[in-house]
RNA sequence: GCGCCCAUCGUCUAUCGGUUUAGGACACCAGGUUUUCAUCCUGGUAAGCGGGGUUCGACUCCCCGUGGGCGCGCCA
């Protein structure tokens, strides 16, 4: 038989990472295996599912490349369904209708736990039993008719032939009466699987006071798709050894539950930003601009940029780049009036009066063959004739010429700017900034 | 309260009873490279929650304790 699993949000707001990196181990899983990975929307929350929710399901779930090998099912056009299952049961005995008085609408449909001791085994986490006695009976149809997410999740799983369930260990205590659901009603018991919990510094369920929780926010935060794949990938799971930066197609051939951890695991922002430097230096520089551009589509001077100068910016910058969202900072590049950093000024021009050297080295830099190699001696000889110590007027044409104090290069940058822009900002700085 | 689950450096983890002075990565610290910036390189600090067993031998197995998480809805 071949293997099949689903990933069953509610499409009820943002995408949760602890939710996706659930889908991201369910897609491992089936990929590894060769099966079918596919797609249930539980949208039987009439009032919260929206359409725009549904939308931010699909559009996380395509960004990070989580293919879906069917046509999506629609849980709340089930409903007949799942009132027809329990009407099964009704009749078969397994299920009762009580009034237990909480709605004043009448009776509800109620499973009936067979009161024996049970056990399963999870794939993650072991052997799991539980007392008969601490499995209640509980409610399949409310008294309004509609069908609770116990049954309706169960009946679901069957007419999708799904053969394991992999989901957040919330639903390990929820698995007994799901089991319990499938032998009533005849169907082969499939596979669990619970994965942990992605916590916080306090040991608490990571949610949004945390910091960045939903995909969404990683996405316009200027991560790359293949480094938060690669990094929730990472949480709780392990290809043992020392192996951390992994291509998807490793990460496939790698998977495997039994490297599934049982414990839950904190979020790290900082080794996330990382393995996203080190993802994005490796990309082909056309992928890159093209996803700087992406990232970055609201700056206007971006979009207006001359390609070929952007290019060769890209190129520059692409191995000091950390996220997409920092090429914001290249804007000197492009355009005349630059943005000046306060503290940079404040430290590298200011408090040592650098007038006299960048006016020196502006008049230099304009009879130049402006190569990043001519700049550097045309530095280097200013230095010296204003007794300035080797290097000591690096900074200063760097803060002077970008506006910041880190970069590329700054000869290399000086050279990408063009002589006109580089003596114009020197003569600036010179004049307006140092004193 | 009851039930279930979990427990290795600050963090993510390796270790599937013995090749271990417990390895790697992030972070941090110190040097070096870069006559600048970012990288990068080298080194360092840093862990088996406590107590009992089992065993020739335990981080690994068992029990108790402690701590944390989850569950106990006509929510999903």
């Amino acid at each position: 038989m071949t293997v099949r699993v689903r990933f069953a949000p509610s499409p009820t707001g943002q995408v949760h990472i602890g939710n996706i990196r659930t889908a991201i181990f369910n897609w491992l899983y089936v990929r590894h295996e060769g099966g079918k990975f596919l797609l249930r929307v539980e949208d039987t929350d009439r009032e919260r599912s929206t359409p725009e929710a549904l939308k931010t399901v699909i559009d996380a779930l395509d960004w990070l490349g989580l293919d879906r090998d069917e046509e999506a099912m629609f849980q709340s056009a089930r409903c007949d369904a799942h009132l027809e299952a329990a009407e099964t049961l009704l009749s078969k005995g397994l299920a009762y209708k009580e009034d237990k008085g909480k709605t004043g609408k009448g009776e509800c449909i109620i499973f009936r736990m067979p009161g024996d001791d049970m056990t399963y085994h999870d794939e993650v986490k072991g052997d799991l039993k539980k007392e008969g006695k601490d499995l209640k009976d509980f409610v399949i149809v409310r008294s309004d008719g509609s069908p609770v997410f116990h049954l309706a999740n169960v009946i679901d799983d069957i007419e999708m032939n799904i053969t394991l369930i992999m989901r957040g260990d919330d639903h390990v205590e929820n698995t007994f009466r799901h089991i319990a659901l499938y032998r009533a009603l005849g169907a082969e018991i499939p596979q669990y699987a619970h994965l942990p919990m992605i916590v916080n510094a306090q040991g608490k369920p990571y949610s949004k006071r945390d910091g960045a929780a939903f995909i969404g926010e990683f996405r316009e935060n200027g991560y790359m798709a293949d480094a938060l794949f690669n990094y929730l990938a990472l949480l709780g799971w392990s290809p043992g050894g020392d192996r951390e930066l992994l291509s998807r197609q490793e990460m496939i051939e790698l998977f495997t539950l039994d490297r599934v951890r049982s414990a839950s695991s904190q979020m790290d922002v900082k080794k996330l930003g990382f393995l996203n430097g080190l993802h994005l230096a490796e990309q082909p520089l056309n992928k890159f601009m093209e996803q700087v551009c992406e990232a970055n589509d609201a700056l206007e001077w971006m979009n207006q940029a001359d390609p070929g100068m952007f290019r060769k910016v890209c190129e520059l910058l692409q191995s000091r780049t950390k996220t997409y969202n920092q090429a914001a900072e290249w804007k000197y590049f492009f355009v005349d009036d630059i943005d000046y950093a306060e503290k940079a000024v404040r430290k590298v021009l200011k408090k040592e009066d650098r007038s006299g050297a960048l006016e020196l080295l502006a008049s230099r830099m304009a009879q130049l063959d402006f190569s990043a190699e001519n700049i550097e001696h045309a530095i280097r000889a200013t230095e010296k004739e204003v007794e300035l110590g080797e290097g000591k007027l690096n900074q200063p044409t760097r803060v002077a010429i970008t506006g910041l104090a880190t970069g590329a290069g700054v000869y290399e940058t000086a050279a990408l700017l063009g002589k006109e822009r580089v003596v114009a900002r020197l003569l600036y700085a010179a004049r307006e900034l140092c004193v």
